[in-house]
DNA sequence: TTGAAAGCGCTAACAA
DNA sequence: TTGTTAGCGCTTTCAA
């Protein structure tokens, strides 16, 4: 037999006090005499009562939930995210509903409008124009968005990828690359970001770029893309992936068709997941700071809940990673 | 300005009706003359009613949610389990809330029987012993473990680690190591069965196992017992990890310490994540299928919730992925 | 086919 | 310090 969940009228009922005495009793909202919080107490562990949270969600109004939007959650640069997120909310009390939009932007609109109504306020990324995303302003509820805007009124928690990008340019071209590349997701609002610090960096050198683009910012498309890129006339002496994921996937086939990495071919990528340590080579990365940047996020997102809410741009600022995977060029003829 | 959320009671006078009316229009609960259904309808749209999720939930005491608990999402074997997971609650209408509980055992309860209150199931991973979760039964919540439970009435879903240790472990022998090691982690109670597996296997030829134990199922665990099992008089010509993330922090070391694999070491690990393929040597490992785990754990919740729950064991097969990490040893002397 | 009314479990004025 | 009362937004009998 099931034993039906006890309410705050039973407790009340068995405490011989109003539900009212019992719910600011329960909350903390109020001291009572010794005597009746003793009993309440006692009554509370007797019956194991909880408050319901759905009861007590809608009338304050407060689910103690945020809602977290990623576009795929098998990337560790999402992962990360979720982890630096999740372990503040924790501090705070609040949980995490998870939205997995899988790179699927039709449902996504559905997806969140439903997901704003169950939440206290909700972080997100998309991949969406900006211009279609004037609908979530207009959901009455805090939301933090992760990359920059530049249209839309909302807060934002970025890095500074165009920075990063030059960084990891310089860098190759201060090991003496001249034939640089760029695998990029021009699905992406950041690629444009990524591609437009290397393109500076390259042209204050006066190199040229030469640019490739995936489907998913996956291994997959890596591999894929990797024997168009290698086994042309004349293939680039380094490469700058637009993530980790597409860096190793690349790698793993440019070695598999007989390169060696980083002597034919020096190649980057964006993230620092952490498998980049255990490549042969290692892997030098643009560290982003993910976990960082879901730790910003939700801290950001949890103050405009808490009323003070800016409506202004975070920056977390990049890292390069040095590894194995990039090497000084000999001095060519 | 911000302009008040609609609710039910501004569509019915606006629309003429009762609320009672809108209600049932709205959840398709029945159908109404045209007139009122086309003046419901579009009053709806005029003033961009949805009903609130959480007075709804209060009512029918469903949220249209579900929780997971995984013990650290940052393995990419819980992500591929919450993948899983997420697609098949997503064909159904459900959401997740996700609890990472970071390996940390304590805050487990609280967090889950909180959780319990929010949601319409729950799908859960945890270290405890089976003896301390009884509450987990109490919870009046269809639950699915992760895992084998023995005492316990609780539907689970799970691999067959011991028949998966066994076929690596079979592999490993047929290939010539005689000295095989295994790298465990004795607080998951996964570990028994598959470091039973592995003896049984191992008894069978006549063969002995030298075990080691992780604090932590990670990469960095494993790279920091490297030396000590390498370095020693006699190291093993094979190892089994308790999973990926071990073995490739073993394997890296290892390689640092100037020991080639599989020359010198075959290494194996649990897990198959997706990172196997992109070490040097790729990292042969028994494929738990996590995804297809999160798909069955997901599936047979929402058939508990939907009244018909079985408490029994639903076993997912593993498959061994055989990599360059293993080898075949010369006929020793 | 439609509506009135009684709650779901809880909080928050306001009274006492 | 404690209780009364009126809802939150919705669903659900039951009656019309």
């Amino acid at each position: 037999m099931k034993k039906s969940i006890p309410t705050i009228r039973d407790v009340a009922a068995a405490a011989g006090v109003s539900t009212a005495t019992v719910s600011k009793y329960v909350n903390g909202a109020q001291r009572f005499s010794p005597a009746v919080e003793a009993t309440i107490k006692q009554v509370i562990e007797q019956l194991g009562y909880r408050s319901n949270p759905l009861a007590q969600s809608m009338i304050t109004g407060r689910t103690k939930t945020i809602g977290l939007s990623v576009l795929d959650i098998s990337n560790p640069h999402f992962t990360s995210i979720v982890k630096g997120a999740n372990r503040v909310a924790l501090e705070h009390g609040y949980t995490l509903l998870l939205v997995d939009t899988d790179e699927n932007a039709a449902r996504e609109r559905a997806l969140l409008e439903a997901l704003s109504r169950r939440v206290d306020g909700m972080l997100v990324f998309s991949r969406m124009p900006e211009q279609e995303m004037e609908w979530m302003v207009d959901m009455q509820k805090p939301l933090v968005f992760f990359g920059r805007l530049t249209l839309l009124q909302l807060p934002c928690v970025g890095s500074d990828d165009r920075r990063g990008a030059y960084m990891i340019t310089q860098h190759l071209v201060a090991l003496g690359h001249e034939r640089i590349a760029y695998m990029g997701f021009s699905r992406s609002r950041r690629d444009e970001e990524r591609m437009g610090g290397i393109r500076e960096c390259l042209a204050s050198h006066q190199l040229e770029l030469t640019v490739y683009d995936c489907n998913a910012p996956t291994a997959a498309e890596g591999e894929r893309l990797s024997s168009a890129i290698m086994l042309g006339a004349r293939h680039p002496d380094a490469i700058i992936c637009y993530n980790d994921l597409m860096a190793l996937g690349f790698m793993k086939e440019a070695q598999t068709l007989g390169f060696r990495v980083p002597d034919d071919i020096s190649v980057a990528g964006f993230d620092n997941i952490q498998f980049c340590r255990y490549t042969s080579p290692p892997l030098t990365s643009v560290d982003l700071q993910s976990e960082r940047m879901g730790v910003a996020g939700m801290t950001k997102l949890l103050a405009a809940i808490d009323g003070d809410s800016k409506v202004d741009f975070t920056m977390v600022e990049p890292q390069l990673v040095l590894r194995s995977s990039t090497m000084r060029r000999k001095a060519s003829v």
